[in-house]
DNA sequence: CCGATATACTTGAGATCGCAAGGAACTATA
DNA sequence: TATAGTTCCTTGCGATCTCAAGTATATCGG
């Protein structure tokens, strides 16, 4: 089989990745009515300042694009988690923000999908066996290789 | 933030993800027009015995769903990769065969793609660190938690 | 002040994938 | 053989996400 020396972690990487995401969209989806993106936009909102983020920055976190960010933020709006803040500096940005309701809702949701999470991933390992893998996976690539990275601070 | 102790490997595992499939994803396009999945099958075709597979066994093996398979196909059949083959012993499978074309595609794919996935992810690590992933990564659930499990050989 | 370029966001079209439902074939029981 | 249940595969539908293109605003050079 394909048993590269530096094959064999990627795989199981990619295959555990479907089968986690997959069964955490899953209880997110039948719990809270939640997608794992939908979470996952709804903890950065939480954890901002003010509780709310431009769309752009959004993107860039979450590894959405833009329009993708639209798309998900619509139905974060349809369901009155989120709502539109215009921008008093710039016109051209709107920031999503975390309603009363969203607000609710990510907390009951969190409780358990960080158990999910526990459940799934972290119980696998020790604390010392976490650090480990946390660090490793740090080493990787977060976003697109080109855009900045050939002179630090250029932009 | 989110600083819980499990999470971070989580969210990390995530975005890494995200990244680099996406980057894998878009080099296999433009260099050989095949998505990463269409890869991933292709690979567990072209080291299969008589390079053919049952669709069921594919869908297990890729980690999709049986009619995921069915569509994936459909793109692989249309551009002469893959054939279908019929069982004599089942008439109710139908056997993905490897093409000449195929087979060619593949291994023109599989040398710029081993060396993307060398480049992105498997060069962060020193061959021990590797192993040491790959170990780790190898616990996690790779498919769905409640079929099997509660009485091995059940079913 | 004015045009050129860049940035923030939206929208239309298309691809991929899952779920639910259905058809066809195999197996087991009687 | 007849009936029931299972397995393999396909199809209609909907959701998600990306790309390409378009709008609106901001900013910079002249």
């Amino acid at each position: 089989m394909a048993t590269e020396p530096g094959v064999t972690a990627w795989i199981r990487f990619l295959r555990a990745h479907a089968a986690i995401a997959r069964e955490l969209s899953v209880r997110l989806e039948t719990q809270h009515g939640l997608t794992l993106s939908d979470y996952d936009v709804l903890v950065q909102l939480y954890y901002a300042p003010e509780q709310r983020m431009r769309r752009v920055d959004i993107a860039r976190t979450v590894l959405l694009t833009a329009s993708g960010v639209t798309r998900l933020l619509e139905g974060l709006e349809r369901a009155g988690l989120v709502e539109k803040q215009s921008c008093p500096d710039d016109a051209r940005v709107t920031y999503a923000a975390l309603t009363d309701a969203g607000r609710a809702r990510f907390e009951a949701a969190q409780a358990t999908h960080l158990a999910d999470v526990e459940e799934l991933f972290a119980a696998k390992y020790t604390a010392e066996e976490r650090e480990t893998l946390a660090e490793l996976l740090g080493r990787l690539p977060l976003a697109d290789t080109s855009s900045a990275c050939t002179e630090e601070g250029a932009a």
